[in-house]
DNA sequence: AATCCGGGGGC
DNA sequence: GCCCCAGGATT
């Protein structure tokens, strides 16, 4: 550790700082706590610069929570489109529907009860009890690690669960209570503007002479982070599949798991040692004999822990009425189609098929 | 504690 | 390619 450091003096530089050079970002113009929590959702794992849209979309769409409480999941998926991690809007809803049935619609102002809904961890937490509500509450991200991690060269592996708890500990020592919402935000953009990962810009910070990975030349050794993730590889064929009045047939994806509930073209998985002839494999599944016309040009999507090759096939049914269409198995036209949530792997084929590159 | 869960941008 | 992003839920 160290021997001093200048709490008062560090909170100054820190806030005087913010207050001068903050970003004008939608969500720090309002104090309303249900706005603070969208935003809050919408910025896990995600930059700022893909969430300002959507975060302007969806409030404009859900003003309040009543309005939220009552919409139909496809809607919010389809304004979620493109966000990635689906589940988010979902635990989203299902928190405000609790605020609004049995908080009165008052967003809970205690870690304990505000912690207690879905979808709010113990980051989002803080964030919003200190953002909106102005309470001396740590909010935890990996910004505030990388900073604090510089501040204090502190030598523990941030991937750890158990290193959360230090840091937990240190904001608690350091924030501000005068200002803890400034404060806050004040960690996370000094992280995401000037205590960046790999080029940090020293120079330009407003707690240089705080941090003792500046003293001693180290700032780019931290965060210490191990972690390594391994990555599937997974060939995936779909089937762009019409009927005979042009239809394209959609499936929609089990309620758990990678892009739970959002529409597809149906598709078979085959690991790559694999040497049965995808077309048989779909045709089996599906119950139907398909003429397949044309192969779309290959393309690979990219999760953070799976990898997809994909290889698409555009085809008809000569019989629409072999397949016994379900809710989760349906014939859907190209303008139906807009309103169908899909992941980004499947608007790739969505938009060649609007662009007539297949028909 | 380890794994799952998207997608994009920067280098 | 690799890393990381205003993380949380599940196992």
């Amino acid at each position: 550790m160290r021997q001093t450091f200048d709490k008062e003096q560090f909170q100054k530089d820190l806030l005087q700082w913010y207050e001068k050079e903050k970003r004008d970002l939608p969500w720090r113009r309002t104090s309303n706590p249900y706005y603070i929590w969208v935003s809050e959702i919408m910025l896990q794992q995600t930059r700022v610069d893909t969430v300002i849209p959507y975060y302007l979309k969806f409030i404009e769409r859900f003003p309040t929570m009543e309005s939220l409480a009552e919409a139909d999941e496809e809607e919010l998926l389809k304004l979620w489109e493109g966000l990635g991690y689906y589940s988010r809007v979902r635990n989203l809803q299902t928190g405000v529907r609790e605020v609004v049935e049995h908080y009165g619609s008052e967003v809970p102002k205690t870690r304990k009860e505000i912690s207690s809904l879905k979808g709010i961890g113990p980051y989002t937490a803080g964030a919003i009890l200190s953002i909106a509500y102005n309470l001396p509450e740590h909010a935890v991200d990996g910004n505030v690690m990388r900073v604090y991690s510089r501040l204090f060269e502190i030598p523990d592996d941030i991937s750890k669960p158990k290193t959360k708890k230090i840091f937990d500990e240190l904001v608690t020592k350091t924030i501000s209570h005068e200002d803890p919402s400034s404060f806050n935000q004040a960690i996370m953009e000094l992280g995401a503007v000037v205590c960046t990962p790999r080029n940090p810009h020293c120079l330009l910070c407003p707690v240089q002479e705080h941090c003792v990975a500046y003293a001693s030349g180290t700032p780019l050794d931290y965060p210490v982070k191990k972690g390594k993730t391994k990555v599937r590889k997974v060939d995936i064929f779909p089937f762009v599949l019409q009927d005979e009045y042009g239809r394209y047939l959609m499936r929609k994806r089990p309620s758990e798991g990678l892009l739970a509930n959002m529409w597809e073209f149906p598709y078979v998985e085959r690991a790559s040692e694999d040497l049965t002839d995808p077309q048989q494999q779909i045709e089996k599944q599906l119950k139907v004999k398909i003429k397949t016309e044309q192969t779309y040009e290959p393309y690979k999507h990219i999760f953070s822990h799976i990898h997809w090759n994909i290889y698409a096939t555009n085809g008809r049914i000569h019989d629409s009425n072999e397949i016994e269409e379900t809710e989760t198995m349906k014939f859907f036209t190209v303008e139906e189609m807009k309103a169908l949530p899909m992941a980004v792997p499947v608007q790739v084929l969505f938009k060649q098929l609007l662009d007539g590159i297949i028909l």
